[in-house]
DNA sequence: TTGTAAGCGTTATCAG
DNA sequence: CTGATAACGCTTACAA
């Protein structure tokens, strides 16, 4: 194997090994026609010259890349990160390559990702991102490339989605703390522009609130420990506020929440009480560990996988998949 | 524009707009030398027909993907995943892609993954991943693809890395902790096969003792924080064991074994010290705080991606990165 | 079974 | 400033 600059093409293996190209290519493809004798032989001439195929140009010729585009915000959030990793898996198994489009919260940005993706020349794209809309979904695949999109309802030929409920979890959890006879009205920490998910749980929040006729607050925050944790701190001296059922988005938002509550010298969940709707695996590592909603993002990313090589392959015949968030009661709540 | 199947080309664009492909490259690629007539024409039927270049045709022929292969064995831990977008931040700037490669455990499937990198044809890569060595890297580099490597030491033309030192901080840790006076021996948490960095810092923790000619301990527990948990649970009923220092690998083992402690009645930082080795940010939203080594992977992430764009421009003076680890002082240690 | 040659969608080097 | 035309490294009919 040569330890230099420029890449051994297959040319060179041909001219080598003293056959053509195209036998060459028959051997790395595995195709059937070839003779033991010659295939040992380019084989060899292969392995000694440390040839590897240039998957451009093969991409180029066959049409197909094996490089499957996913889009989200960022890769910093740990539920999106055990998605990722339930991509890959399946990626690995389906031998596709993934990479990796991140948007930020401007709209530009994301038309720009859009444009990115289409010249990215994906074989399809996994979409995991509010920025998107179905319209930016339809530009993708009207470029033949097929999406499967998470969280999110799409429609169209070369394009399926998983969605999240939360429906029913979050509506019978808001009757039974009225049905136990609880008073203090529930509050829902909103967060601007903190995506479709957040957005979906409020409203559900809301009309469950308007049915039982009964009170409720919001309480506004932002999407992040410290400041939600200074913020209660000082919300908590207000002994009015001493008392209460929050609903928060994540984890670090709940656990934000819950220190500041016990930091202050606030019994959990006796005084107040906790619930956070994307629970991960810290919803139990925090004390006292915290009721949360819970979607195994790992499954979520394999399913979308499968679902993508499936519309690939054109062998899908669901084309909507839907997840229930199962709550997981832990010591943040009553009961 | 179109909304149908095939991709348009450059040359279906040259001929509605009755120019050459080369006028046609000349302007997606912002080449003076065209009159802004023409180039509106071609700009106007570009928009009319949709027309995206492909990414693959212009990587073959210039050879440039704009594609950074990122090794790592999985992104579902948090500090990867903090590495991860620092990375996507960067490339984005400086507009190259990022296409992700992750290994397992096995030796034998980091060499295929070595064997598709090579065939994905990427303008670099950044490597944090334990299963890879000096020879893998060379085996990369030998291809012409340029690598930065973090947390481990590598030599060569087209490499260069970044490392992480625990050394100071954690001999001096172990120090300043006999100086005051404790007599319990410190134990070390030893997970089998947890790569190289919790190797280094074993190694680190029995030299600074023996220097000191103290005992010590060394626990064997898996990387995983349910089985710590019970195994410390189980652990902290024996009378003898209920009082020490702890050191662990990260935030998830380091809170497994303060829940343990702290859910067997053990007060923590007075009868059990822990400290976290990898610490995030959730080393201070446990309860008590952790106290644990830091080292900001966003950062590590963008000063990995500038130091390959550098380097991928030969325009690197530094091949050596060092980083230290900052002591985070949370509740978990006395003092 | 093997070789020839025509693409795949660009860029780049020439002339003009 | 613009247009032919030859690469780029591979696959794939079609021939032999």
């Amino acid at each position: 194997m040569q330890n230099l600059k420029d890449r051994v093409t297959i040319y060179q293996v041909a001219q080598v090994a003293g056959v053509s190209l195209a036998t060459v290519s028959r051997v790395i493809n595995n195709s059937e026609s070839v003779t033991p004798a010659t295939r040992k032989k380019v084989q060899d001439t292969i392995n000694a010259l440390g040839y590897k195929p240039s998957g451009l140009a093969q991409a180029l010729a066959t049409n197909r890349s094996t490089n499957i585009g996913v889009i989200i915000p960022s890769a910093n959030y740990v539920y999106l990160a055990n998605m990722l990793s339930g991509i890959t898996e399946v990626a690995k198994e389906k031998n596709y390559q993934l990479t990796l489009f991140t948007t930020s919260h401007s709209r530009d940005e994301a038309l720009t990702t859009i444009e990115k993706v289409i010249t990215a020349h994906v074989d399809g794209t996994i979409i995991f991102d509010d920025q998107l809309s179905q319209d930016d979904v339809d530009k993708i695949t009207s470029y033949n490339v097929p999406s499967v999109v998470i969280d999110n309802k799409i429609k169209g030929d070369k394009a399926c989605d998983i969605r999240f409920s939360y429906d029913t979890a979050l509506e019978e959890l808001i009757k039974a703390y009225y049905a136990a006879g609880n008073e203090n009205p529930m509050a829902f920490l909103h967060v601007h522009n903190a995506g479709r998910l957040l957005g979906r749980c409020e409203k559900i929040f809301l009309k469950t609130h308007e049915e039982l006729g009964k009170d409720y607050r919001i309480v506004n925050t932002r999407d992040s420990y410290t400041q939600t944790y200074n913020q209660f701190l000082e919300y908590f001296k207000d002994p009015a506020n001493r008392r209460g059922y929050y609903i928060c988005y994540r984890d670090s938002i709940a656990a934000a929440v819950l220190n500041a509550a016990t930091d202050s010298g606030i019994n959990v969940p006796e005084q107040v009480e906790v619930l956070s709707l994307v629970g991960t695996k810290y919803s139990y590592i925090v004390r006292p560990s915290l009721t949360a909603m819970h979607i195994d993002m790992h499954e979520v990313g394999k399913r979308a996988m499968y679902m993508l090589t499936d519309l690939l392959n054109a062998e899908l015949v669901d084309k909507t998949a839907r997840i229930e968030a199962q709550l997981v009661r832990g010591q943040s709540t009553k009961n």
